[in-house]
DNA sequence: AGACAAAACCGAAACGTTTCGGTTTATAAA
DNA sequence: TTTATAAACCGAAACGTTTCGGTTTTGTCT
């Protein structure tokens, strides 16, 4: 069907090689470029990339693993990465294995098999499920939201205990002490994370630490609404609340409305997450924020280099020993955007 | 690095039409296919299917467009399609073209020269993006939520019409005769499908048909929240309101919070998509919700179909006229989830 | 015009599969 | 045991690129 390489050499008569010269920047005399671009243009060709592939060993595609596609906070990170590799000629394929360790596993698998260059992941399970493999063959992943140390490669974090517990202490100095938090999943780890930030903010500041305070919601907006109720009728005292996820603070925010909880009067409120949530929100909730289009940019760019700079790696020699993988950890901060929705007990601030 | 079918064929002493022939579900002696077996797992070969891909000219990957991957409703699709996709072997590569006519060309481009077997699009621009391109070399394409005349393909649409008539008619038959509309961007062609069911329900059944009381969002949460403002200050006598997307109901309810409305009291409310978020709103939402995961499935299979029929119709001799592609457009109807939204003015329900 | 280096060009081999015709081996019937 | 038939097996030639080593052309300086 589609014309190949051969047949714009025979046509311009010109070699095969000179032709791959051209297709991949060499150079050619003028008149012999005229000659290729008119063939082309006339016999429509377009280079082969599964060839191409198959001879340079590099598919230019990349995989992505993460736990929930319909989640906004991974969604908009994928759109960003998405978006970043295209532009630098990387297909995505991307595996959502539903915050499931077995099809995370899968994912994986099937991902190496389709020869992808690179790996940009969420990790679901704690164990390495198939990483290794990457590895040893010499291609990079880099790891969002979680480090894990048998894994070696590039990590890009979000310093979610430092967010929690930053949280928290603006709860604080506003004069709160009974302070609650929906929490997230035992099992998933920036849900741990960010109650240890809450612990250590209660901790530090002497304010009440009630096993009851703290509410698990599993990340959903069901969840939510259920923590929340359930912080409300066990805490007649509790004063204000943190929401540790998005889907939780919509669930949460649409309890208290069912509840007739008017904030921030009788109840102080710190969500996450979604801007554009918050902002529609009455009153305008103060949330934390994750910098979504950083976490993507920081995770594409660095893939990015690891695959191109092998390259260079053969070209000049390079100051790195050979074999010696060295990687980056980046921890980015989390924003925080004020909203009128925390309420000011004292005039400390 | 890895293992060819070669080095399994040398250490087999076997030779490589066979290999292939096993790897391929074909018949083998069973002591042939142990020490086949054996020499897999020793060596750790897995099949290439990068080359394997070139010489099939079938990559075994579908490419799907779609306008926005943060928005829920095309994010669920994806999300199963994706699933369904891969349990048949198949690889997605996601393309968000964010609602551009000029990216989706370009990512529509992008997949035909990474030489997808197929494509799923969700059509932002009202054009040829370059699908003829599919449809010549034999390439099937599916639709989803539009049809476009010119271009030869399966689609998969949602009677979007008559879902936001239907919810029009509700409120009718509980008595309201003031409805007003939150309606989406004139440029889509769903909302304006929705936009036409709600004239046709106010038309037929006589209700208030003021101009004033369609007021437009865009799609997104900020959208619906001024959309709503706007239509609860100027038309003071309105008793129903109609919402056509999933951000514009939650940017909706927030103003309706903020502007102190009691729902269904003063105001009845139909929302669209998204059963979590009507379940955990209070009072709990009435919605038009959208198969997504019969959406997916449907387009998915449909996809299928197109692909693995192509073989067939080289063993068997198929009755199809050579060249004659038999498409199919199927439509899908809406459900209606009822919450405590709608208050009946009458006693005709 | 002649010599020389640099730039442009070339064909063939490889990448790891599938597939085509043809050959060997196993199975069953005579 | 022979013979017929089917089932397994085989090597070589593709698929459309890139790359290697070597050859030709071009341009520059005497």
């Amino acid at each position: 069907m589609g014309a190949t390489m051969k047949d714009i050499a025979k046509r311009t008569g010109l070699g095969l090689a000179t032709i791959s010269s051209y297709l991949n920047g060499g150079n050619v005399r003028e008149k012999n470029r005229i000659k290729i671009e008119e063939a082309i243009k006339e016999l429509h060709f377009e280079v082969n990339e599964v060839a191409r592939g198959l001879k340079t060993n590099r598919t230019k595609t990349i995989g992505i693993v993460i736990p929930e596609l319909n989640n906004i906070f991974f969604a908009e990170i994928i759109t960003e990465a998405e978006d970043i590799l295209r532009s630098h000629g990387y297909a995505t394929m991307i595996c959502d294995c539903r915050s499931d360790t077995e099809r995370e596993r899968e994912a994986v698998e099937f991902l190496y098999h389709r020869r992808v260059d690179g790996l940009i992941v969420m990790p679901t399970g704690t164990s390495d499920s198939g990483f290794h493999k990457f590895i040893r063959a010499g291609k990079p992943i880099v790891m969002i939201d979680r480090k894990m140390k048998d894994v070696c490669c590039d990590c890009i974090l979000v310093d979610n205990e430092g967010a929690a517990e930053d949280a928290v202490n603006r709860l604080v100095r506003a004069g709160h002490s009974r302070i609650g938090m929906i929490a997230g999943p035992e099992d998933v780890y920036t849900a741990k994370e960010r109650q240890r930030g809450y612990e250590k903010a209660v901790r530090d500041n002497n304010a009440a630490s009630d096993e009851g305070l703290v509410a698990r919601g599993n990340y959903t907006i069901a969840g939510g609404a259920a923590a929340m109720r359930q912080l409300w009728e066990n805490n007649p005292d509790m004063t204000a609340v943190f929401i540790s996820n998005y889907e939780m603070t919509v669930g949460a925010m649409m309890e208290i409305n069912d509840l007739g909880i008017r904030v921030p009067d009788e109840l102080s409120v710190i969500g996450f997450d979604n801007v554009d949530f918050a902002k529609a929100s009455a009153p305008r909730l103060s949330i934390v924020t994750q910098p979504t289009a950083k976490i993507a940019q920081e995770a594409a760019e660095t893939l990015i280099i690891k695959l191109e700079g092998k390259d260079r790696t053969m070209d000049v020699d390079h100051q790195d020993v050979d074999g010696e993988r060295t990687t980056v950890t980046v921890t980015l901060k989390t924003g925080f955007v004020e909203g009128r929705s925390v309420r000011v007990l004292n005039n400390k601030v």
